[in-house]
DNA sequence: CACCAGGCAAGCC
DNA sequence: GGCTTGCATGGT
């Protein structure tokens, strides 16, 4: 990977395994939309920004060696090597067929509380609706940021959602979550935060994260997949359950089947199978 | 009109 | 434990 700054953009050059596509288009996140020009611009960490891709670099727009070194870097987990994973994977022929259609999915470290609402929102609801309910939220209670003469906002923080009601809420439609997510705000502001999962086992922090109404099994999954760095953790989703069943079952299996398998099948890596299924089976590829 | 969407909580057995 | 039902909203 080779770095350099050309009007205050940022490129990098020699870059395996990234492809912005398969990165936005898995499922992990919401915030993330496509520009005609094929780049995309997104909010995350509480920074804009506008990345793009050729085939042999990635330009991070009007951006400072220091954010890409103290946030993108870590957010697009580029000290993590892909090659050495989709290599272990793909000793599975459902794997490595997956994989050549989502071979530059990276998963990303994004901030645990952005987590915890999002996907309390994405329970029983469609990928893009969890979208304008998440946009809304931020438009109405985020702070603003200017970047490239536009004007983006941050996901708002869990105090501020904490200082929130009901009622205050009605205006982004989330429909029953709303109250699971001031009740996240709750737990939140009464202390728990990253620190409080740092020591904690995979079973030991979803059960914790469990304590918020609102995060079951899938939820949580997804929260220890993106928020907490829990590569092992395999969320079983409608889509997952059906890719699963479809490849490597002949019959409808149950959600704990399902996670018994993932556990043998893949292991500590079953976060990176779950996404390069999930984009496998989104994309179409397999009739589901 | 019915049915579904990255499920979950509560209530039943 | 496992199984069923109601849940807000918007799209097909």
């Amino acid at each position: 990977m080779n770095i350099e700054i050309k009007n205050k953009n940022l490129i990098i050059s020699d870059i395996k395994d990234f492809n912005l596509d398969h990165i936005f288009e898995c499922g992990q996140c919401f915030r993330w939309n496509k520009e005609p020009d094929g780049s995309y611009i997104g909010v995350a960490m509480g920074k804009a920004l506008k990345i793009s891709q050729t085939a042999s670099s990635v330009t991070l727009y009007d951006t400072s060696k220091e954010d890409f070194e103290n946030i993108w870097y870590n957010y697009f987990d580029m000290n993590n090597d892909y090659g050495i994973i989709k290599s272990t994977l793909s000793s599975d022929k459902i794997l490595k067929e997956a994989i050549s259609y989502g071979g530059g999915i990276r998963i990303l470290n994004q901030d645990l509380w952005e987590c915890v609402v999002s996907f309390i929102i994405s329970a029983s609801n469609n990928i893009p609706r969890i979208k304008k309910i998440i946009n809304s939220l931020c438009e109405l209670y985020g702070d603003k940021i200017e970047y490239l003469g536009n004007t983006y906002y941050t996901f708002p923080s869990s105090e501020k959602i904490y200082s929130l009601n009901l009622d205050d809420l009605a205006p982004i439609k989330a429909g029953f979550r709303d109250k699971y997510i001031l009740s996240a705000a709750k737990l939140f502001h009464e202390g728990m935060c990253i620190d409080t999962f740092k020591n904690l086992t995979y079973y030991d922090a979803k059960k914790e994260l469990m304590k918020i109404k609102g995060i079951g099994n899938k939820v949580a999954d997804c929260i220890l997949l993106f928020g907490l760095s829990k590569r092992n953790s395999f969320p079983i989703d409608v889509w997952i359950k059906r890719v699963v069943e479809y490849c490597y079952f002949t019959s409808p299996q149950s959600i704990r089947e399902i996670e018994k398998f993932s556990l043998e099948k893949f292991g500590s890596l079953g976060g990176y199978a779950q996404q390069y299924l999930f984009f496998y089976a989104r994309e179409n590829k397999i009739g589901l």
